[in-house]
DNA sequence: TCAAAAGTGTTCCAATTACACCCATGT
DNA sequence: ACATGGGTGTAATTGGAACACTTTTGA
């Protein structure tokens, strides 16, 4: 590319990740402790510059994958923070982007080199910049999200129990739900394949274990599924 | 600023916003029939380069204001669209905001000196670069959003009747409601005030005109409403 | 045999749907 | 007086909320 627009105001493009993960009590998010300049030994979320020739999703892809050692990550993009001061060194556009992995998935030794810890929802230390404010929108929209369609699945292992299901809507919306309610309306969705195995970790009955319905996953996706009614 | 960050890779960011209006009938959008380069005589968004010091929301609003004369209003982030090759003459990281606006209000001799037309969606011509994609996101956010908060006022006059707002939910979900239904829904929300007045303009009966309860408006609009239950 | 967690069923109420009828207005 | 569009009412259905009982399992 020879012929360049003539405007001048050229600016720098970052990624920022919110990774949710849940570990089977509470919603956590994978947040660092920086051992960098700037702001460093405060707290951040994962992030990063766009490079050259490098697309936005890549891009994000790129540095979640560098954090987690994950690919194929259910990842989507937020909002697009651009305040001018956001940033006290240069100015930075970033383009937040939110993340829901499977906790036991990841690479925890990785995580570990990079100073990244996971953090309860609950008790998040503050965050450096706009990174707070990111935080709060990801909440919002996962809850959003996640009450039309059928995301939640994305932060539990291949195969879970309906229990556990539950436990995780409750941490997403931090509200009870009615165990009996809960299961006949998650039942009726037909998302869920019974995989004849059973949860043997339980200390009391065993729960079924299911899986994904992929095929309905894929069909109901895009289909909205008014799974929450309120929050 | 002095020191800035080492990273190289500096991209112009621009604005592309998508301006929906309606005439009482139709959804439509006002969109620009190029009269300069690139992808002259071709039809795009309006749209303009991120200046040095400026907000994300202020360029978008400025470049808003450039088309419509109007400020005030209503404005929503949309998407960020940064794949390299989008804008084939130098990478540009869009950021996309939809507006809603009262067609009527806005300076019609101003969009027209730029060359702006109100498009309706089903009859929308091909635009350039991915700005197609960006209005099919914008409908599908209205619909999204329209459903659970009261926004659809936006794109009426101050005074309107419940039938318009019928036909403007109508034109919005392409789909077709109940007139004694939708009465009554919209009616329990509380959200209407009775100006008193009635719309002179009906040829037969003529119908109740009524405002927004702003104070209501305001409270209500951040719970959610579950305006239109599946679309 | 008891406590704790999981699975299944039933009743009740509120909200949505599908309808019908009456009123106002200009031609 | 009639066609057109606007306002209000009501019965039937559905889906959600609230709640009780039984089963499985380890201690």
């Amino acid at each position: 590319m020879l012929l360049k627009y003539p405007h001048s105001n050229r600016v720098l493009v970052a990624t920022d990740c919110i990774i949710f993960g849940f570990d089977g009590e509470e919603l956590k998010l994978l947040v660092i402790k920086r051992n960098f300049e700037p702001e460093q030994g405060k707290w951040s979320l994962m992030g990063g510059f766009l490079n050259e020739n490098e697309d936005l999703e890549v891009g994000a892809k790129r540095i979640l994958h560098e954090l987690t050692g994950l690919e194929n990550v259910y990842m989507e993009q937020l909002h697009t923070f651009g305040e001018v001061k956001r940033d006290p060194v240069e100015r930075t556009v970033s383009v937040s982007f939110y993340a829901l992995i499977n906790i036991s998935d990841h690479d925890a030794e990785l995580a570990r080199s990079k100073n990244a810890y996971w953090q309860s929802l609950e008790t998040m230390p503050d965050l450096i910049f706009d990174h707070g404010r990111m935080v709060q929108m990801a909440l919002q929209r996962l809850r959003y999200k996640a009450a039309l369609h059928p995301i939640g699945f994305e932060l539990l292992p291949e195969k879970f129990t309906i229990p556990q299901l539950q436990r995780l809507y409750e941490a997403i919306y931090s509200q009870a739900f009615d165990r009996r309610n809960f299961s006949r309306k998650i039942l009726s969705t037909k998302l869920l394949k019974d995989t004849g195995e059973k949860n043997e970790q339980s200390l009391t009955k065993k729960a079924i274990l299911y899986r994904l319905d992929q095929e309905r996953y894929q069909k109901q996706f895009n289909a909205f599924i008014h799974f929450i009614s309120d929050f």
